[in-house]
DNA sequence: CGGTAGTAGTTCAAATTTGAAGGAACAGGG
DNA sequence: CCCTGTTCCTTCAAATTTGAACTACTACCG
């Protein structure tokens, strides 16, 4: 008897080895999308500011809010904003509700960059992660991270 | 006609947001299980080295090799063994069969030291990730991730 | 009002990460 | 043996990330 018994075709994964194979597919396919994409001048965190900008109503979101998505520290956001503004694809605009807050704005030029970093980013990951999914793996992984994400703090 | 014609109980996910949904749930739950890890002194990096050493014939690897399996450039590693040299744990040896390499071997302190992490680290992980996958999750999720393993560069 | 606690972002120094450049050792012709 | 090209790792400067202050403003209570 060991302790994994033949269940069926597939043997059962050692959850541990479920996680360091999580661990480290997530990190070589973050590595090469980003590595793509900054071949074209821009890093994945770049992109995935602007991309959130651009479906925010007017384009524009809160600091505060925009760090969230991130899953950003207020710190990191603060740099990450600071150098898309100075790139000029970017604007800080004080916020009219509270004039504590600041809203973080897409320019005309961020959003020609945006659209013009998309096909190429859009490939990429068609090619490295949506080609692997065979099946119903888009369903279930979506099931899956959405129950992760309903877990964590 | 949708784009999305309902084929089940679970509407098919769009790939494009099983890819943001993905991004954003593996940033969540990385920084949740760092930031714990971090409470005991000890980085989700350190760790990792610590772990595949441990797993290592000798509890030695080259540097090289250490280097691919963390996903880290050369440099990264280099500084990162840096760190866990100068903390006592890790030691670096020049390596016998091919003197320009180095191996990195885990010292006794540092054996300790993931002795002593390792329960409250499993436990974060149990809580934040294993504990979400029901029924054939984490097969399912294994397959997915081996194939996009096997898809990359 | 005035005081007090809490919120939104920024800033600064220290730690980490990147990417280019360099030094030493192997490999394999010529 | 002596080149020449390659591999293995380190180093250095610049860019990014962290975490602890710090500033300005809001919210609420007396």
């Amino acid at each position: 008897m060991t302790d994994r018994p033949a269940t069926g075709p597939e043997a059962a994964a050692r959850p541990w080895d479920v996680w360091q194979l999580f661990f480290e597919t997530t990190a070589r396919l973050t590595t090469e999308i980003e590595a793509r994409l900054k071949e074209h001048g821009c890093s994945l965190m770049d992109y995935q500011v602007l991309l959130l900008l651009r479906n925010a109503e007017d384009h524009r979101l809160r600091m505060g809010e925009l760090a969230q998505r991130m899953v950003f520290s207020p710190s990191r956001l603060s740099y990450q904003v600071g150098v898309l503004e100075k790139r000029g694809w970017v604007r800080r605009r004080r916020c009219a509700q509270d004039a504590r807050g600041l809203e973080a704005e897409l320019t005309g030029e961020g959003l020609r960059a945006f659209r013009r970093l998309r096909p190429a980013h859009a490939r990429d990951v068609e090619e490295l992660f949506l080609r692997a999914l065979e099946g119903d793996d888009a369903d279930r992984l979506a099931a899956i991270m959405g129950r992760l994400a309903r877990t964590l703090p």
